[in-house]
DNA sequence: CCTTTAAGCG
């Protein structure tokens, strides 16, 4: 009865009913129940009162009953409980050592258990099929692959491969590496398959961003009738989630709810959840995640991450607001991901704070991951200062870090800052990847960096031979089209070895904008249309320019196309983080509580404005009104609304921070100048490009932007 | 008695 209940994972039932035996029957338990039971207690937490129960009725000098508490103990990392115990032992059997070994494996001890093989060897006891599983599983666990080709080595030697557990670590370990031929080739040689090799096999596959593959092995495992285990449908959800295949997404959530899997086990929950998240039906994601009748921390984190990477910031801060509430649930590594750049996404800087300070107060802020994030938050919310500093304090063997880094940089318009920090980067031997090349021209074109930038693109290529993509090509154009280089961008465009899409385009017509070249506007954005005629920013950014230049027919024609293509224009937004709360502002919002003291101040300041010499510019008002309106239309732009909230709601002269989710009009930027002289106040706006500090009348960006 | 596969995040 105890052993059955372990077998099922229900570990309190087998430790009660081991007790109810023992305190009831007066029968004196025998040599099996023990290990059985004390296996339960490896799993959970009372093995000292079992130990006392062992040495109660004389049990220790059974080699099945000790072997099994030093593996209770040294899974629980107690070293010298479990040394103690092994060394007393009258009979060291392969199960002891394997006790041992295996006890420290499970506890993710590499280190450990590599000891006690030193040991093990030194006596000369050998390795027999159970070591070299337990030994193969932490090597890739640690991610420790020399030592993991050795025992590999080893297997060979003595014949050790046709062992089907043996087979099933080695092809998860090299899966784990991401030598997928290696995997690939324990499997073929493999002369007896279970359903643990498959799975083992498919996940190879689905883990390395190889879906197609992977789903042709579960196809082919069907045909040989294994049949799919819960872990193989966690597989599957992943994989048809990388080829954003929605309908059978929908077909392997039926799956796994006629098996009734999902009320069973909530590691398949979670993963249906984060399967439909990234098809983009966040909806359903809820439905299921409300559905789950247990929920634990990784449910919450996918429903954060679903959230967030749909664009649906707002939404990923309340989940986690709620989650906050379930004080059984505790938050984790994962979470802090999760929620942090939902964070950074609407600039919730004093949240953030809160954050940073609890994952110091859980030791995590060595953590790559959440270190990465913090910096990323720090950034993004305007404290450049703060992000380089925290920079400086967590690791960076990996380029992660250092892509945040210059990405911020970048959009603080410090080029020349990135630059060094990429030059660091390289001689403290960190190798660049494609992400730190799309930050770093990102971050020349944004301080109009033109050969610095073109210098990079060089050498990503020539001394790092990575091919350019899309991204590269788009960053590119915008170097060469902001400088005002827009011959140069054209024929950049031409020359490109791939299809140029959307942002390329738009790149170009972005510069047209800004220098006001009509001619290659109605030829760049001619392309952009054919290529994804649904953007309408585009459009936006196209009518812009007409109005700019006058041209109010073809203002009239394009705004036509739009409309006749159902598309509404993206209405524009600024937040604004006041007592730890945001505040969105939309372009004329009337609603908002403070709703009159807003517009009383905009009144009051653009009358100071005007006597220092500021004159609105009407070219940003793409309507055709008189030019009251006109005026009247960029005092309530958003940008301007949640400014006058700052100013209105915050100590005198301290700093305000805005956000907005388009680019800041050209007025507004001219505006806020002003209003950072006669307020006395910093402003930092950060739009969807970059940032822009405002500090006595004057901004960090040059008016290059 | 001791052995293999699990979801989220840059």
């Amino acid at each position: 009865m105890v052993s059955a209940y372990v077998r099922s994972g229900r570990f309190h039932d087998a430790i009660n009913c081991f007790y109810l035996f023992l305190l009831t029957s007066g029968v004196r338990p025998d040599s099996y129940s023990f290990p059985s039971v004390l296996k339960a207690c490896g799993n959970l937490v009372d093995g000292k009162k079992m130990h006392c129960w062992v040495l109660k009725l004389g049990f220790e000098w059974d080699v099945f009953v000790a072997a099994s508490l030093v593996h209770m103990y040294s899974r629980f990392g107690f070293l010298s409980a479990a040394r103690k115990l092994f060394n007393n032992m009258p009979v060291r059997d392969m199960g002891s050592w394997n006790a041992m070994i295996s006890g420290f494996c499970q506890n993710g001890n590499a280190a450990e258990a590599l000891e006690v093989l030193d040991e093990m060897r030194l006596e000369g006891v050998k390795m027999d099929p159970v070591t070299v599983s337990s030994l193969l599983a932490v090597c890739s666990q640690s991610d420790d692959s020399l030592s993991g080709m050795l025992i590999h080595l080893y297997v060979i030697k003595h014949g050790l491969e046709c062992d089907l557990f043996v087979s099933n670590a080695l092809i998860n370990m090299y899966a784990k590496f991401g030598s997928l031929g290696n995997a690939q080739r324990v499997f073929d040689q493999m002369e007896v398959r279970d359903v643990v090799s498959w799975n083992s096999i498919i996940a190879a596959y689905e883990q390395n961003d190889n879906p197609i593959i992977a789903l042709g092995l579960f196809n082919k495992m069907q045909l040989i009738e294994i049949q799919p285990d819960l872990l193989t449908a966690v597989s599957l959800a992943s994989i048809v989630a990388q080829l954003s295949d929605c309908q059978s997404g929908r077909s392997v959530h039926g799956f796994i709810v006629r098996r009734g899997w999902l009320m069973e086990d909530v590691v398949i929950g979670n993963a249906i959840v984060d399967m439909y998240a990234k098809l983009g039906a966040i909806d359903s994601a809820r439905t299921v995640f409300e559905g789950l009748p247990v929920k634990d921390a990784i449910s919450w984190n996918s429903l954060i991450t679903g959230y967030a990477q749909n664009g649906l910031a707002s939404e990923a801060i309340e989940v986690y607001r709620m989650m906050e509430e379930h004080k059984e649930i505790i938050p984790n590594q994962g979470t802090w991901v999760s929620i942090l750049p939902a964070y950074s996404h609407v600039g919730a800087l004093q949240q953030g704070m809160r954050i940073h300070g609890r994952v110091i107060k859980n030791s995590l802020y060595l953590d790559v991951f959440v270190g990465t994030c913090l910096v990323d938050m720090y950034g993004k919310c305007g404290r450049l200062d703060d992000a380089l500093s925290l920079f400086y304090h967590i690791p960076r063997m990996s380029s992660v870090p250092w892509n945040a880094v210059i990405s911020c940089l970048g959009i603080h318009g410090h080029g020349e800052k990135a630059l060094k920090i990429f030059n660091e980067m390289l001689v403290e031997g960190v190798k660049p990847d494609h992400v730190t090349f799309v930050s770093l021209l990102s971050a020349c074109s944004h301080s109009g960096l033109v050969d610095e930038g073109q210098w990079c693109f060089r050498m990503m290529q020539e001394e790092y031979g990575i091919k350019p993509s899309l991204k590269h090509y788009g960053c590119m154009v915008d170097l060469l089209g902001r400088a005002g280089r827009l011959e140069m961008a054209y024929n950049f465009i031409k020359n490109m070895p791939i299809q140029p899409d959307a942002s390329v385009w738009g790149a170009l017509l972005g510069a047209c904008r800004i220098h006001g070249n009509y001619e290659l506007s109605t030829f760049a954005s001619d392309r952009l249309f054919e290529v994804e005629p649904e953007n309408v920013g585009y459009y936006v950014l196209l009518s812009n320019i007409y109005a700019n230049v006058g041209k109010w027919e073809d203002l009239d024609k394009v705004r036509s196309l739009a409309r006749n293509r159902g598309l509404r224009k993206t209405p524009g937004w600024s937040s604004i983080e006041v007592n730890n709360k945001v505040d969105v502002f939309y372009t004329g919002n009337q609603t908002h509580p403070k709703c009159e003291e807003i517009y009383n101040e905009l009144k009051v300041l653009t009358t100071k404005m005007k006597s220092l010499g500021y004159i609105p510019d009407l070219s940003f008002v793409l309507q055709d009104v008189e030019d009251d309106e006109k005026e009247h239309i960029l005092t309530s732009h958003s940008e301007r609304l949640a400014i006058a909230f700052g100013i209105i709601s915050t100590p005198l002269k301290s700093t305000i921070r805005i956000f907005k989710n388009l680019r800041v009009c050209g007025d507004c930027h001219n505006a806020t100048k002003f209003i950072s002289r006669i307020t006395e106040r910093e402003i930092i706006v950060r739009d969807s490009n970059r940032f822009h500090h405002f500090k006595d009348g004057i901004c960090s960006c040059g008016d290059y932007w």
